[in-house]
DNA sequence: TTTTTAGTTCGTTTATTTATAAACTAATAA
DNA sequence: TTATTAGTTTATAAATAAACGAACTAAAAA
């Protein structure tokens, strides 16, 4: 694969974060700027570069970097005598990813406790299999972290 | 707690529902009548019924209905010489929610593997982050399929 | 045959999101 | 002092989504 090749790839491949992150209920702009600061070999970006780069009105790019970077997604760094700001991705924790997963779990749990507590009947059709999920659900919340320190432990 | 409070509450959270669903990117209209499916103690409802209970007009109930049914998440059945359908949410398997998650999971190792097929130095900041994310996804995507086994055997 | 029931389809309205351009600000450079 | 840089803010335009009402259809009932 020649450079260019990949460099196309690459880009091709920030267009389609854009669509991600626009199903998970982000802006499709913030979505190419998320890939953008993580495909690209180049891993820091000014204000200027993001906007040449993909196409964008600074409005735009002042609107979305704000965005991430109140939601911790992104940071920018300085460097003495430049006014610039050098944006890059937050370097998550290794668990971040699964960590988001258990707690959207977590959530699902607590919402179907609600409605069991509401049900006259306990043993209607719905009311059991809600408790199964339930039981099914704690399971795993409580596996997840021992997942995790088993992970550690084997490294 | 009295049987008015109890049924206001289920109102309550089936409009919630709505607004848990709107976030996963469903039409809030949809997310309401899945609440109201699971939620209330009534577990069958006609078309009317739907309409009138959440105060829908015919064409976004038809519309909403549709769509669940195609995504297999509500189905109907009928009774002879009743020409009304009568819908219910599907009855998922136990794991249907945590598969969900897992198939999250890979979709995001799977892009993550691409990423890092198209980086140049894969020694770089983030293709190192994103190697160290890749082996802990593998990690978890693994025991995730023990786990479904264990507690199956462990009942 | 006409009416009623159980929805569907279509065209429009309303609300929301996304992005823009243009004007503005605050700091630095010339 | 004036101009330039590095963005922000604001007001607006364009696109998209969600829901509605009204007209329609197909089957069954009167």
């Amino acid at each position: 694969m020649t450079s260019e090749e990949r460099i196309r790839k690459q880009k091709e491949l920030v267009e389609s974060t854009g669509c991600m992150y626009d199903k998970k209920g982000f802006q499709p702009t913030a979505g190419r700027i998320i890939g953008l600061l993580t495909i690209m070999d180049k891993e820091q970006y000014t204000f200027d570069e993001i906007v040449e780069e993909l196409q964008i009105s600074k409005s735009s790019a002042s609107n979305a970097l704000n965005m991430l970077e109140i939601s911790n997604i992104i940071e920018y760094t300085t460097l003495p005598g430049d006014r610039k700001r050098y944006f890059q991705i937050k370097k998550v924790d290794k668990f971040t990813l699964v960590d988001e997963h258990r707690s959207k779990l977590k959530e699902t749990r607590d919402f179907l406790n609600n409605v069991l507590d509401l049900k006259a009947n306990k043993n209607s059709g719905n009311a059991i299999l809600i408790k199964d999920l339930i039981d099914m659900l704690n399971y795993f919340l409580d596996k997840f972290e021992e997942l995790k320190k088993d992970y550690l432990s084997q490294k």
